[in-house]
RNA sequence: GGAGGGGUACCAAAGCGGUCAAAUGGGGCGGGCUGUAAACCCGUUGACUUCGGUCUUCGAAGGUUCGAAUCCUUCUCCCUCCA
């Protein structure tokens, strides 16, 4: 059977829900569409978090379908409520634009140019949210309205306990997305919307409006929520995001990041996150292929495919050089002293602080106690060791290392 | 608007005048086992320290007291019920 853009969604399970599978699927193999994904802008970058929506636009270009790119440079101004405890501060445009161009480029990496007829666009919703004028006023006034406090009015409590609908504020973001959807579709004839799970009503509203406003049939598809076998959120780790910007995040961490994940995801996220053929994937599990060599491939794969293959190259050469000789790699993050201090000698608490291995004195002191910090694979047994000259190789490099996965390299210059 | 309940460390949750830097669980961190996995076990978990201590924390501000997370006053936010 001939692949299609649905079978390859479907294995890679990436299918969550569809408003109408069997049409859209039918649609989708008889001609090219455009669907467009929609991306918040709230941060400088995006996080894995976000890979699998950038996996679902890589998918459609292979398929021959043009992606469309939304950056929510409108509703990033509201914030969307979905699955949000709490209201997010609100950034200023200019914050917002710089975020927009930064997420940009990063999409760029992961996206094909070169093929007119699926080239990713961009487009950024402000451009015509902001023509409603209605921006301003929910920035300036609708953010002093909790609707806790609304529903606790009997006028509105009214209404919902009699199930009459109740609209406007409520719903401000859900109107605005929908209106995002129905101007992709008049202005690109965009037909589908792929988001989250967690976009699912948002994404039906927009299907509903353009039903009703322009009476045709657009779609909306959403992806899993991926949970880690943990049980914890993707691209979460206790350390802050996994994020998809080298500045943000080094390959060499990022690929750290996909060679320790939990046995059980490895070929989940070898389907979903790699563009590895399916039956290879299937083979390298029937031959019962060393998980460990999975792991790496994954990591090799996924790192490839943001920061180039050199950048993986190197990330797995440091990972060996770390973890298998002991010795050091050169992707390790690099701290440099002045000669004339190291000669002095730098307390050992002091230099990994410096090394930003840790933030609190007392915590690297319990450490030491824990006897976790090591100087040139040494244990620092004493808090109040110094590191010497003598501790530097001839290259002037020395390891400190923090547990056994973090590792620095410290310089003489 | 009326009545009650509540805000404690990263989270949940005890404490309700001194022995409280604050039980317990989760999470985190470190160690052990291993495979840079999971599970399990051990240690640790406010900051600074010359390791003697010192400083800052229990929604906010005042007050009572030799002494407050604990009692009083005001403020503030949240939850439940009634109008």
């Amino acid at each position: 059977m001939a692949e299609s853009f649905f079978s390859e969604f479907n294995k890679r399970n990436y299918f969550n829900q569809c408003t109408n599978f069997e049409e859209l699927e039918k649609l989708i193999n008889k001609k090219k569409i455009r669907a467009y994904i929609g991306f918040d802008c709230t941060s400088k970058s995006l996080h894995v978090g976000s890979l699998l929506q950038i996996m679902c636009l890589r998918l459609l270009q292979k398929y021959g379908h043009q992606p469309i790119v939304l950056l929510g440079g409108g509703t990033t101004r509201i914030g969307d409520p979905s699955g949000k405890e709490e209201t997010r501060k609100i950034l200023s445009g200019r914050e917002i634009d710089d975020n927009i161009k930064n997420i940009e480029k990063i999409l760029k990496i992961f996206l094909k140019e070169k093929n007119n007829s699926t080239k990713p666009i961009f487009v950024n919703n402000y451009d015509w949210l902001e023509k409603l004028k209605y921006i301003d006023f929910l920035r300036k006034i609708g953010k002093h309205f909790t609707i806790n406090k609304m529903l606790s009015f009997d006028s509105v409590k009214l209404r919902l306990d009699r199930e009459h609908s109740l609209s406007y504020m409520e719903f401000n973001y859900m109107i605005l997305q929908a209106y995002d959807f129905l101007e992709l579709n008049k202005q690109k004839k965009c037909i589908l919307q792929i988001g989250g799970s967690d976009q699912w009503g948002n994404i039906v509203n927009g299907v509903e409006l353009i039903k009703r406003h322009n009476n045709s049939q657009a779609y909306g598809l959403t992806t899993p929520l991926i949970t880690l076998a943990s049980g914890n959120k993707m691209g979460k780790t206790e350390r802050g995001a996994v994020w998809l910007d080298k500045n943000l995040l080094s390959p060499y961490d990022y690929w750290q990041f996909w060679r320790n994940v939990d046995d059980k995801d490895v070929i989940k996220f070898l389907q979903m996150f790699t563009d590895l053929q399916l039956d290879k994937i299937q083979d390298l599990q029937n031959n019962k292929v060393d998980i460990n060599q999975l792991k790496i491939l994954l990591a090799n794969q996924t790192t490839k495919m943001l920061h180039g293959e050199s950048a993986a190259k190197n990330a797995e050469q440091t990972a060996k050089n770390t973890f298998e000789k002991k010795s050091i790699g050169s992707d390790l993050p690099i701290v440099n002293i002045k000669k004339e201090i190291a000669k002095k000698g730098v307390n050992i608490i002091d230099l990994v602080i410096l090394s930003k291995l840790s933030t609190s004195k007392s915590e690297v002191r319990r450490i030491i106690k824990n006897r976790g910090i090591r100087l040139n694979n040494e244990i620092v047994e004493n808090e109040k060791e110094k590191i010497l000259i003598s501790d530097f190789n001839k290259d002037k490099h020395a390891k400190l290392s923090h547990g056994k996965k973090k590792h620095v390299i410290i310089k003489i210059i």
